[in-house]
Parts: C-alpha cells; structure tokens; sequence
DNA sequence: CAGCCAGGATTGTAGGATAATCTTGTTGGA
DNA sequence: TCCAACAAGATTATCCTACAATCCTGGCTG
C-alpha cells in the first residue's frame, strides 16, 4: 500500500474517518476559509484516497455542517448569513441552557466535579490577556465540558455537531479584548452556579451568556456574513 | 440508461438524494424496521444504482440518525435504547417549547395563520377513532407545521433531523387509542394558545404535551427499546 | 459590446478489481 | 458431546478507470 501524511497506514474501514478529522482540522485551524470551494480532484493527490473516498467524506461534513454541497459545483466550506447566525444563537440559548442546568444537577457526582473543576482551572480567567486563537479554544472547552457533564449524549453530540464550531471561527476572526473580558465574567458566573449545584441559577446565567454573546456577533460588521455587503 | 421505479430518469446530481428519500420512505412505511441490516449490493441491484451511489446515501442517512453504519458490518436501520429515547424527549421538550412560542409570535402574518389553520382542520380531533397509522402522520403533520412557523429554519431543518421519526414509529407500532385521545387533548390546547397568539401559553402547553409523550413512552414495556430485555 | 459557442475543468455515476473483515459451517481432538 | 481451529463464502472498504452531464471561461461573430 502506501503511506498517507500522518505516517500511520489508515487500517481497513478507517479511510474515510481519517479524511473527515483531517478536512476537519483543516477547517478549524483555518487554512480552509469558509466560502473556499474544494476540488476533489486536487485532494485525491494530496492525500492519496481515491476519490470516491473523498465524496463520502464530503457527505459527512455537509452533515455536520461544515461543508455545503451544491450539485455539479462540488463542495465548499460553509458560510454562515446573518440571519442564521441569529437562528443558532436562538437555539444554543435553549440547548446550553438545558445542558447547563442538568450539569448542576448532576455536579454531585464526584467524577462530574473534579472534570468540571480541572476544565475550569485550565480555562477560568487569569490576570493576562489572552490571545484571540487561545480564548476561543478556551471559549470551546469551557462549553463543551458543561455539556459533557450534564449526561445526556444525545444533547451532547447535537451540540457538537451543530456547526458551532464554523461559526465561532468566522466571528472570532473579529473579536475584540473588551468581548473576551465581557465572556469571562459571563463563565465564571455560570461556573459558580453549576459549582453551587444551583440548576435554576446556571440555567438562567447561561441563557444569558449566550443573549449576550448572540447579540454582539450580530453587531459584527457585515463582511463577516454570507451574502449581505 | 435506465428507468428506476417511479418511472422518471433522476437527472444528473440527483441520484443520492433520490435514494436517500427513497430508503427515507421506507423506514417512516415499516417496509425496512429498526434494526434490519441493508446490505449495499442488494440495493444497487434493486434500484439500479452503483455501490457508490449507495454508499453516499448510507453515510447521509446515518448524519440524519435513522442508519447506523458499523466499519465492516455495514448499515442497520437505527434502533433507540430507552436511555436515548429519555433523552431524546427531553431535547424535544426544549426545541419544540421554542418553536411553538416563536409561532405564536409570528401567528400574527396572514400567510401563516392560513397554513396553520388549514393544517389544524385536517389534523384537529374528530369524533370518529383514528387508525394508529393516520393518527401518526396527523401527529407529525401538526408538529411540523408548528415548527414552520417558527420562522427559525435552521430550528426546523434540526427538529427534522432528529431522528424523530424512527423512534415515533418505533413506539407508534404499540400506541394504545386512550394515548391518541390524550395527546390530541393536548394538541388542542397547543393550537389554541398558537392561535390566540400567546406564546408563553403556547411554549408551556408544547411542554407539557411532551413531557407527557416522554413519561408515556418510557412506560412502554422493554420489548419497544434496543437493549433491554 | 452583447450574445453565442467551443473546449477545458469538474462533478456525478457506473462498474470492475482487490484486500480486509466478518460469518458460518466443518472438522478434528479432548 | 463440546470446543477450538480452520476453511469457504459473503460482505464491506477502497481504489481505479471510464464516460456522461454540467459548469465555467474565453474567444468569436455580428
């Protein structure tokens, strides 16, 4: 056979997971920009998969929502509009806040509050400025943690997959000291109220973390959406 | 080339998506049950179409959660286990409460008043009993139409992907007339508060009905659930 | 300069070939 | 009889080539 990038022979069955991580990757470290268009024949070469493996992958991440699939036009990485941006914060205020909330509930739980806690060490406001790229990360974990504990996989993995990550990418191209500093304080109250095991207050702070949040990306200048100039 | 079933030649760039409505309808009729094994080369021979083509299909289909492909083994039509089903109810509690709250919001705009109206007259209760598999498809028409109106596409296309036809079918096939007569109670009341435009009634009545399906449908005997014996 | 058309680029689909893996049935020994 | 090892068949995963359909671009014509 032959070896591929990584170094490591992709076992049998594993072809097309291992393209979706790396196109994935790719996207979320930015070296794919949202509205770039890909060439499956230009990824046959480069990766070395056929590209009958490089369409199933396609598929995958227009699942996910990373990518778009326009017919005889191939694929290219998605590019939120405005209004949809609006659309998704109006969801995550409900999602988050219901994953939220059963963390809380389940904060007892020994396991739940030492990941809780060790994720939020790592990622709770130090006195430094952070770097755009390192809050956004810690931005990511934070959430994704919250999600985590609150036991339910399948809110969970919606979550995940809910194009979020594309969308914090295009607006963390733009963000400002005073909307990290502003995010933080959002975190730590969510924090302490998970920490309390106090639902109704992690709830409530949630959902207002994420009003807020909402409503300053929608403030962002245009050209950080599709199609309005 | 060649015709397929229904007789029109799938123009080019449509093939995948006709398949996948293809096996899409045949999950929501019964013709393929949860936890059925497809075997790829069967359906190439059936409809006509290349592995290729099937292959892509298969990988849409599990994004949408009605297959599940396991490396090696193939696709199997999705089966839920109870825990899943629990947590399944719970995200829906959640989204559809949002989308019938943003309905009765946009009540208001003639041409949705118009569609919900007409939708409600084929779906409202009648006095005569329904037969399981009509009252099913009344069941989804009604929540679907709500979660138009919404106005939230992107909550709409979610809802719709949330692999909730496969496990209302999977319950549907041991639903119990009394259970049809409660949730139409229900639904009325929805209709009701989305009609009289208020969305903190429509949200809170949307609940209740679901937390209501939810507590039912975990009441059902194990035999309905992956998993359990 | 607008409309049209040819050719290149790219995608969509079909179908064959091969290796990996799973399944099942058989056989030989304890 | 029971069990483990092996063999044969079935199925999947991947790669490959081929060709039609479609999009795109750039030049030609009027």
């Amino acid at each position: 056979m032959e070896l591929n990038g990584e170094g490591l022979d992709a076992r049998h069955g594993q072809t097309v997971e291992h393209t979706v991580q790396r196109l994935r990757d790719a996207i979320f470290a930015g070296r794919l920009v949202p509205g770039q268009r890909l060439i499956a024949g230009d990824l046959t070469a480069e990766i070395g998969i056929s590209r009958g493996t490089v369409r199933e992958a396609f598929r995958r991440l227009e699942a996910d929502g990373l990518l778009e699939i326009i017919p005889n036009r191939g694929a290219v990485v998605r590019r939120l509009s405005r209004e949809q941006v609006r659309e998704l914060f109006q969801i995550r205020e409900n999602l988050e806040s219901l994953a939220a909330r059963l963390a809380a509930e389940h904060i007892g739980i020994d396991a739940n509050r030492d990941y809780f806690i060790s994720v939020w060490n790592t990622v709770r406001p130090s006195g430094e400025m952070l770097k755009t790229h390192l809050f956004m990360e810690h931005n990511r974990l934070f959430h994704r943690s919250i999600v985590k504990i609150s036991g339910n996989t399948m809110l969970s993995d919606l979550i995940e997959t809910l194009h979020l990550p594309v969308v914090m990418f295009q607006v963390g191209q733009v963000m400002q000291p005073e909307n990290m500093e502003s995010s933080h304080q959002d975190h730590v109250r969510v924090a302490q109220a998970i920490l309390d095991g106090d639902p109704a207050g992690a709830e409530r702070e949630m959902r207002l973390h994420l009003k807020r949040s909402g409503e300053w990306v929608l403030r962002l200048p245009s050209f950080a959406f599709k199609g309005d100039r």
